[in-house]
DNA sequence: CTCAGTGCAAAGGATTTGCATGCCG
DNA sequence: CGGCATGCAAATCCTTTGCACTGAG
């Protein structure tokens, strides 16, 4: 479980006000998936976990939801985008990708990696006039059950 | 340039040996390509630099090409896969992603932050049972024509 | 009432695949 | 000669979109 599923709404609620869009049952059917994975789901994984929602009406939501910046997308390079909370809601942190299965596991960040990944941001800046906004780092192998 | 242009036709012919595939003008022709960039190409820019391939031999030549371990996909949600050398053929590095106009440039890895994540993979497999084979840290953000 | 949200079905589009042809070894 | 690489065209399949309907306010 991500975090409290009262916050969830509430803010999720709030963000979508914010950008003229409200928070129907769809959309809180959705929001609740996600809040209670430890991972980021894909589109059927999220069908599965909820039959009462057709799947462009799921991917419609989504899309809303993205844009209220309260779901973001995780892309890893197999067949299915993945969906989860984004990381003010959750908590920064990185990916476990499991090259053979496929899954997606979270890994909270350190504070020594942030510290150095700041270093890196600087250096895109000064050597590529790069402003960044956010990173993304995915560690890449077998997971416990593929090893 | 990413590299000696010699260098990666000598190593690209060894590897494709090993899995029992053939270094042909096609795909001598897409690695030189790669190799010319700076940064990693999609299929569209792959084959605006060469017209003489058939899309469906590009996209055939790539998927052999990263089976014998010499080309890698760089997926960043937008609308193409992107292509580059593999690592060992061009040295460890993270990418600038611009989120407005998608553009993706390398950049070079720091010791400092490699530490970092070397760290953190120790952390991924005490906590979580993970082997990590590699990682791929993306910036996100606006590029110096977009800021 | 009105308008946004929904579901179904169809379209879109990057990538993959089937098959006939040609070429390298 | 034999088999693999190629090109064209068609298929795949995740995701998006069109459209008519329904329900909340």
């Amino acid at each position: 479980m991500s975090r409290d599923g009262v916050d969830v709404m509430t803010i999720a609620d709030r963000r979508l006000r914010r950008v003229n869009q409200r928070l129907t049952a769809g959309r809180r059917l959705l929001l609740a998936v996600l809040a209670g994975s430890d991972r980021p789901l894909t589109l059927p994984e999220i069908l599965d976990a909820n039959t009462e929602l057709a799947q462009s009406s799921a991917y419609r939501n989504l899309v809303v939801l993205e844009t209220a910046e309260v779901v973001q997308r995780v892309v890893t390079g197999d067949d299915f985008t993945r969906f989860e909370l984004t990381e003010e809601l959750t908590g920064h942190h990185h990916h476990l990708v499991c090259e053979s299965c496929g899954r997606v596991e979270d890994l909270a960040a350190g504070a020594a990696l942030e510290r150095a990944v700041s270093a890196a941001v600087d250096d895109a800046r000064r050597r590529h006039g790069f402003r960044v906004e956010h990173h993304r780092l995915d560690f890449v192998g077998r997971c416990i059950d593929c090893a």
